[in-house]
DNA sequence: TGAATCAAGTTGTCGCTTCAACTTTCGCGG
DNA sequence: CCGCGAAAGTTGAAGCGACAACTTGATTCA
């Protein structure tokens, strides 16, 4: 129960001093990081909404501001899917590859600073399984797979 | 650094659901919760506005607001301190303690379902010892005290 | 083929958090 | 005793995310 409080901190602390960082030091949201991170490390820079969303942990409706607000800046594009009328494709532009390349130094250093450097290397291994336990109990689908929903009611398993 | 990715997912996914298991079943945020639950463990359910703020990691402001939307419902009332002139005393009503007693069940369930009971004890035992090295690294004067504060500058460490 | 249904995104509005500015009070030095 | 700075809160404006309603394109099935 004492564990829970203090993880309850860092809940409530960790995403505002990341967040705080990589404002500061390249005027973006750590999501924003996120999303132009995913974007990124796919081939061509391009995804659909919905993936995005999905890899993002994100509702298509805050995904669809921010990129809004990317593409406002010139950081992302949107364009209609050939394949597919009713979807988007979301391309990371060279100035958000730029921004990239600006920001991620300081933010794998905050990363480190805060959280990976004050951890052992077992910590770090049991924080990947408990994050999985977690997840698996909040994003059944997985949380690099679309099919994420939120809290639906006291029981969590069939009815 | 898979350990991260799957580390955010959980901060980014994890206060959503337990913010919408309160909202549906009680009608109040997990930091609204939070705030009475602080208040209803202290002798009289009275607490500083400062000390409160330090208690549940929230900054002044964030505080003040919330405290007055609580006001607002009768959940919560402020009281000029009467030592101090410039401080201001909150105190839980009866409606607030009565809130708490029906929203508790609902929101520590919740807690076990989502946390605790995908987790092993000793899982919940390295939880805690990690929150506390992360909380270490970013509330230096701990998190149940007051003397926090945000992110300010790339070297956490003395120059 | 054509109507109903579903999927993919977008948009508008509302509530909450942050940031900066402000008010009031306490403590202290001259 | 008076003024100055720090402490404690509050307030207002701006930004971001959630929710619900909506638009448009694909599917299905009779």
């Amino acid at each position: 129960m004492a564990a829970w409080v203090r993880f309850v901190a860092v809940l409530e602390l960790l995403p505002g001093v990341l967040d705080s960082q990589l404002r500061h030091d390249s005027g973006v949201t750590h999501f924003e990081y996120f999303v132009m991170a995913v974007l990124a490390e796919t081939p061509g820079g391009t995804m659909r909404m919905t993936e995005l969303a999905g890899a993002t942990n994100a509702t298509p409706s805050r995904l669809s501001h921010v990129v809004a607000r990317l593409e406002d800046r010139g950081l992302v594009e949107r364009s209609p899917c050939p394949e597919n009328g009713r979807a988007t494709n979301a391309r990371l532009t060279e100035g958000g590859r730029a921004k990239m390349r600006a920001a991620a130094p300081g933010h794998v250093a905050a990363v480190r600073r805060h959280v990976v450097d004050v951890l052992s290397p077992e910590q770090v291994t049991q924080l990947a399984a408990i994050s999985d336990a977690i997840l698996g109990s909040i994003a059944p689908a997985g949380p690099m797979a679309e099919g994420y929903r939120r809290y639906d009611g006291p029981a969590g398993e069939s009815s």
